[in-house]
RNA sequence: GCCCCUGUAGCUCAGUGGUAGAGCAACCGCCUUGUAAGCGGUAGGUCGUCAGUUCAAACCUGACCGGGGGCUCCA
C-alpha cells in the first residue's frame, strides 16, 4: 500500500507486474488507467484475488461480445457478468448459436486478444449514451434503469461506455456500455485459458415475462494450467454424476412408464438405502424422537388449512375429486372432495399433535417419519434424484415451549452435523435465513428472539456462519447446512426451520404448568432433505466407492478355480453370520476377469482363495485400491471385515 | 412452463432416403486358471410414440413422450 504523486495512474503506482488487473483505490476496484493524487490510498488487485478474476472475467464477457457482433452483426447485446467459474453474455440473435457458431466465436475470440486492445472507459451523458445506443435496445432499457442498478452494466452516479481501442492503428474497435472496471487491454486474457462452454436460453433480467435471449456461457482463467485444473474437475464431476453411477452400478433408475421424476430404487440401490435409513432410525431413537406414519394423500381441506392450498397450489400435484354421487338428472346427491397427494408433511404432524390434549410433560415432543412426498415440479427442473418429483423426507417437527427452544435448536444442530459427519461428510458451513420484512408472518418480537437463537446455536458449533439477509420463507427464520464434497462442491443439507405460522393455523396448543393453555413453538427439520438427494449427494461424494457399512456388497469371494467354490461358500457362510453382505462368484470366468468385475461394482473387499489358502485355512485379501494381503486365516479376516463396517471407516 | 440439444440391442456408440451394425453385458460350449478383460458360438432392435412427405423413412416434416443444458424455483 503506497501513496502516490500528483497526476500519476494506478498503473504507475502498483501495475508493474502483469498480475495487477486492477486497482483498488480508497476501497474501490478501478481501472488501472484510473487517475490518482497522493491523497488517495492505492493497492494492487492481481487476478489471482477473487475481484482480480472476476474482472477478468467480465472483461472476457467483453471479448465475446464483440466477437458475436462481427459474426453476427444483428445481435443485440443484453448483459454480460462474470459467474461462478466463468462469465456469460446474452444476446438477442434470429437463430440460436449452434456448436459450430461457438468455434467459429473463439476463434475470433483469440485474435480479439492477440491483438491487445485497450479497454477504454469514456463518461457518457444519458443523451449522448442513448444516441449512441440507439441500435441496442436492451442496453436503452437499462439506460432507463430497468432492472435497478445493480446490473453490471450501470452503476453509481455516471453513465460510463468502455471503447476497445486497437493497439496498433488506435481505433475504436468496439464499445459497450459497462461500469467496468476492466483489465487494461485484451494482452491481460491468456487466449489459451479461456473457452466457450455451452449455449442456453435466458429471459431477460431472468423473468418468464420477458424477450427469451441466447445465452453463452464461457471461462477464463489467469493461465492454461488452470483453465485445464478446471476443465479436470468438470470431467471427474461428470464421472460422479450419480445418474452415471446409477445406472453403471444398477442402483436405481427412472422408467418412463412410470413418470418423469419418479424413481424406482433396484435391489443394490436399495440395500444403500436401506442401511442408510436404519442408522438414522436408530440415531433418532437415542435422541428421543418418537416415529409416526401418515398418508400420502389428504383432503384438499387439510391443505387449505395449512395453507399450501394458497402459496404452494402450483408445486402440488392436481387434486382428484372423489367420492361425488351425481343422480341421472344431475343433481349432486353427495358433494364429492378433492384430494391431494402430500407435498410436505407438516400438516400431518400437526393432526398427530393436536390429536389430544398435550401437556408441557411430553414437551419436546419430537415427531419423525420418513415421509414419501409429492411435488409437480416443471417439466424443465427435473434432474436425476436431487430434483424428482417424488420423494422422502427424514422430516420430523418438534413442538415445545419457547423456553425450550434456545436449548432444543442448539441440540439439534449439533445431533445434525454428528450425523452427517458419521455418513463421511466432514467440511460444513452453516447459512442464517432471516426475515424478509416484505413477507412474513409473526411479530417483531419472536422473530428476533427465534433468529437470535438460531444464531447463538449457529455460533456454538464453531463453523463458518453466512448470513442469508432476508431469505427466510415467511414463517420463520432457518438454519441451512451446506456440505462440501470431496471434490469441494457444496451441497445443501439439512434444514432447522422455526415456524410462526403452522401452530397459529392449527391452533396448537398444550397446558402449562399453570393450567393455561399455551400455544408450541415449531421446528421443522429435516436432515437428509430427502432420502433421495442424500443417496445421490452420497453416491457423487464417495464416486460410487461407498464405504464398507454403506456398499451394497460388501465382500465378493473370488475363487482361483471352481475347485475353490467349496471352501469360499464356506467363508462366505461364516461372514454372513456376522451380518456381512457378500458373494461368491462362481461364474465361469477366469478370477482375473473377476477381480475386473468385482473392481468395477466397487466392492470394498475381494477374498481370494486358492490352494495355497486351502491348505492354510487361509484367505487373500485384495482391497479396493488394488493393495494385497495373502494367507490371512479366516477368522482373521472376517474379523477385519466386521470391525472395518462397524467403525464406519472408509477404505 | 419457455429455449436449445438429444432419443438406434440391457450399456457405450456407428449408421444422412434403398432389406438395421460393433464392442461390452446376457445365454451355450471349450479352457481349469494366483490379483483389472482366455477362446468360440447363440440370441437380442416394429431405430422413443403417433401422424405426414415419398415408389421407398432409423434418416425429411409435425405433434406428443423421455433425457441433457439453461432461465425460474427449491429438498
Amino acid at each position: 500500500m503506497r501513496s502516490g504523486p500528483v497526476v500519476t495512474t494506478a498503473q504507475d503506482l502498483v501495475g508493474g507486474d502483469r498480475s495487477v488487473v486492477v486497482a483498488r483505490i480508497n476501497g474501490e476496484i478501478k481501472d488501472l488507467a484510473t487517475p490518482v493524487t497522493d491523497t488517495d490510498v492505492v493497492e494492487p488487485v492481481t487476478v489471482d484475488s477473487p475481484e482480480g478474476l472476476a474482472v477478468l472475467r467480465h472483461s472476457t464477457a467483453h471479448v465475446l461480445a464483440q466477437a458475436v457482433q462481427e459474426a453476427f452483426p444483428e445481435a443485440k447485446l443484453g448483459i454480460g457478468p462474470p459467474v461462478k467459474d466463468g462469465f456469460y453474455y446474452d444476446f438477442d440473435v434470429a437463430t440460436p448459436f449452434t456448436p459450430e457458431d461457438l468455434a467459429e466465436l473463439e476463434k475470433r475470440m483469440v485474435r480479439i486478444l492477440k491483438s491487445r486492445q485497450r479497454f477504454a472507459r469514456r463518461v457518457v451523458t444519458e443523451e449522448d449514451a442513448v444516441r449512441e445506443l440507439a441500435h441496442e435496445p436492451y442496453k436503452l432499457r437499462l439506460i432507463g434503469s430497468e432492472g435497478g442498478a445493480d446490473v453490471m452494466e450501470v452503476g453509481g452516479a455516471e453513465l460510463t461506455i468502455y471503447d476497445n481501442i486497437d493497439a496498433k492503428s488506435g481505433e475504436r474497435c468496439w464499445g459497450d456500455l459497462c461500469r467496468g472496471p476492466h483489465v487494461p487491454d485484451t494482452g491481460y486474457i491468456p487466449p489459451n485459458a479461456v473457452k466457450l462452454m455451452r449455449t442456453a436460453a435466458a429471459y431477460w433480467l431472468g423473468d418468464q415475462k420477458n424477450e427469451q435471449l441466447q445465452r453463452v456461457y464461457g471461462t477464463a482463467w489467469p493461465s492454461k494450467e488452470e483453465l485445464r485444473a478446471y476443465l479436470t474437475f468438470l470431467e471427474e464431476a461428470e464421472k460422479r454424476d450419480h445418474r452415471k453411477l446409477g445406472a453403471e452400478l444398477d442402483l436405481f433408475s427412472f422408467p418412463e412408464e412410470i413418470g418423469s421424476g419418479l424413481a424406482v430404487f433396484h435391489p443394490k440401490g436399495g440395500v444403500v438405502r436401506r442401511v442408510m435409513e436404519d442408522y438414522s432410525r436408530r440415531r433418532h431413537e437415542e435422541a428421543g424422537y418418537e416415529f409416526v406414519n401418515s398418508p400420502h394423500i389428504t383432503k384438499g381441506a387439510l391443505f387449505e388449512k395449512s395453507g399450501h392450498l394458497d402459496w404452494y397450489a402450483e408445486g402440488m400435484y392436481p387434486p382428484m375429486h372423489l367420492d361425488a354421487d351425481i343422480d341421472e338428472s344431475g343433481n349432486v346427491r353427495r358433494q364429492g372432495a378433492d384430494y391431494y397427494l402430500k407435498p410436505m408433511n407438516c400438516p400431518m404432524h400437526n393432526l398427530i399433535f393436536d390429536a389430544r390434549g398435550r401437556s408441557y410433560r411430553e414437551l419436546p415432543l419430537r415427531l419423525f417419519e420418513f415421509g414419501t412426498v409429492y411435488r409437480y415440479e416443471k417439466s424443465g427442473v427435473v434432474q436425476g434424484l436431487t430434483r424428482a418429483r417424488g420423494f422422502t423426507q427424514d422430516d420430523a417437527h418438534i413442538y415445545c415451549t419457547k423456553e425450550q427452544m434456545a436449548d432444543e435448536l442448539d441440540r439439534l444442530l449439533t445431533f445434525v452435523l454428528d450425523l452427517l459427519r458419521d455418513y463421511g461428510l466432514s467440511d460444513f458451513y452453516l447459512e442464517l435465513s432471516t426475515r424478509d420484512p416484505e413477507k412474513s408472518v409473526g411479530t417483531d418480537e419472536v422473530w428476533e428472539e427465534a433468529t437470535e437463537t438460531l444464531r447463538q446455536a449457529a455460533e456454538r458449533q464453531n463453523l463458518e456462519l453466512v448470513l442469508d439477509e432476508g431469505g427466510a420463507a415467511f414463517y420463520g427464520p432457518k438454519i441451512s447446512v451446506q456440505a462440501k464434497d470431496a471434490i469441494g462442491r457444496t451441497w445443501q443439507m439439512s434444514t432447522i426451520q422455526v415456524d410462526f405460522n403452522l401452530p397459529e393455523r392449527f391452533g396448537l396448543e398444550y397446558q402449562a404448568p399453570d393450567g393455561s393453555r399455551q400455544r408450541p413453538v415449531m421446528i421443522h427439520r429435516a436432515l437428509f432433505g430427502s432420502i433421495e438427494r442424500f443417496f445421490a449427494v452420497l453416491l457423487e461424494h464417495y464416486a460410487g466407492a461407498f464405504p464398507p457399512w454403506l456398499a451394497p456388497v460388501q465382500v465378493v469371494g473370488i475363487p482361483i478355480s471352481d475347485a475353490h467354490n467349496a471352501y469360499l461358500h464356506e467363508v462366505a457362510a461364516r461372514l454372513r453370520q456376522r451380518g456381512v453382505r457378500v458373494e461368491v462368484d462362481t461364474a465361469d470366468e477366469r478370477m482375473q476377469k473377476k477381480i475386473r468385475n468385482a473392481q468395477r461394482a466397487k466392492v470394498p473387499f475381494m477374498l481370494i482363495a486358492g490352494d495355497d489358502d486351502v491348505a492354510a485355512g487361509a484367505v487373500s485379501f485384495r482391497y479396493r485400491n488394488g493393495e494385497q494381503k495373502n494367507g490371512v486365516p479366516i477368522d482373521a479376516a472376517v474379523d477385519e471385515i466386521v470391525a472395518s463396517i462397524e467403525t464406519r471407516e472408509q477404505v
